[in-house]
DNA sequence: AAAAAGCACAACCGCCTTACC
DNA sequence: CGGTAAGGCGGTTGTGCTTTT
């Protein structure tokens, strides 16, 4: 199973069952096998029937949320591209805490996983920096610092993407296009946490999102030329972003020239700009963490070692 | 090696909205 | 139009694993 994964089988056994007959807590192997085979059956929706109908002892409700967070074909496991995680932070910059409504906008990605996301990783950094994570001020910093960040790195990839479709005897990549860009499900990662249920191999799509989502925007992606649609589509919506906020003229991170430069160089430009909204990036060497900015961005863009 | 702290994530809870009667 | 059930959504909690002390 998932090492990362919070529930095991064991613990799935103990789920309780309540006064009224139904059961709480982790669900069992044999309960998403049903879950599963009823649903692909007989479809999603009437809950609370799929859930009698199916013989489980649970709520509709928590039958819902395990098919939409779990069970369904479509769902997309394992850590966040960056592409992914600049629409997580370009997303939540415009509606706030919508998960849904952002989860619209990553195909295979649950509200729930883009939340906790939100929760133990963006929040964790604000609270490194001292700050709120509503505050304008960490604001600043997604917009300054991570988000230019993660649009560099996009290019990075995307270049290398190109530099591999056109010179097709070079099959070294970047590093930096290794893991991140080219990120898949991982078997070892993707496994029905709790149970080692099957059913996640089925090819069925019945995304309740990717449905709505415009077609240019969706995710999965196993092909370089796809990797390259898909970080053109984040620039876009990067540009679109910047230009949006602020206006190419004034920041210097216009939609223009938002792509060009380096990191460094984007950082350096993001302290030295004399406009308004410089003076609310934090003093980071000073933070009480005794982190620095530096250690705190190598942080972020790591991949989990385990 | 053991304990404590931190982290990730599945699952639940309560509220709100929508659909149906 | 009002009541009720179901679905949807955001917030919160609980659990196990990993890392740190």
């Amino acid at each position: 199973m998932d090492a990362r994964c919070g529930w095991t089988a064991a613990a799935a056994e103990m789920a309780e069952e309540l006064e009224d007959g139904f059961r709480r807590g982790p669900w069992a192997a044999e309960e998403d096998a049903v879950l599963a085979g009823h649903v692909a059956a007989h479809g999603e929706g009437r809950w609370n029937e799929v859930a009698r109908a199916a013989g489980l002892r649970r709520t509709g409700k928590s039958c819902r949320l395990r098919w939409l967070n779990y069970l369904r074909p479509d769902v997309r496991r394992g850590d966040f591209t960056p592409q992914e995680q600049l629409l997580i932070l370009e997303l939540h910059s415009r509606w706030g805490n919508r998960w849904s409504r952002i989860a619209q906008h990553l195909p295979g990605r649950t509200d729930n996983e883009i939340k906790n996301y939100w929760r133990t990783r963006v929040q964790k950094h604000a609270k490194q920096l001292g700050c709120d994570v509503n505050s304008g001020q960490f604001r600043d910093v997604m917009r300054h610092l991570w988000m230019p960040r993660l649009v560099e790195r996009i290019q990075a990839a995307a270049a290398a993407a190109t530099a591999l479709a056109t010179s097709p005897d070079e099959h070294a990549a970047p590093a930096v296009a290794h893991g991140d860009m080219c990120h898949s499900p991982d078997p070892s990662t993707t496994t029905m946490s709790s149970t080692g249920t099957s059913a996640g191999s089925s090819s069925t799509s019945s995304s309740i999102t990717s449905t709505s989502v415009p077609r240019g925007e969706q995710f999965p992606s196993s092909t370089n030329q796809e990797h390259l649609a898909m970080a053109s589509v984040t620039a876009v919506a990067a540009a679109d972003w910047s230009s949006e906020q602020y206006g190419s003229a004034s920041t210097g991170f216009g939609a223009d020239d938002m792509f060009e430069g380096s990191w460094s160089e984007l950082l350096a430009r993001a302290y030295d700009d004399d406009g308004a909204d410089s003076s609310l990036l934090p003093d980071f060497q000073t933070a009480e963490t005794g982190d620095n900015w530096w250690s705190l961005e190598d942080d972020i863009w790591s991949q989990r070692p385990y």
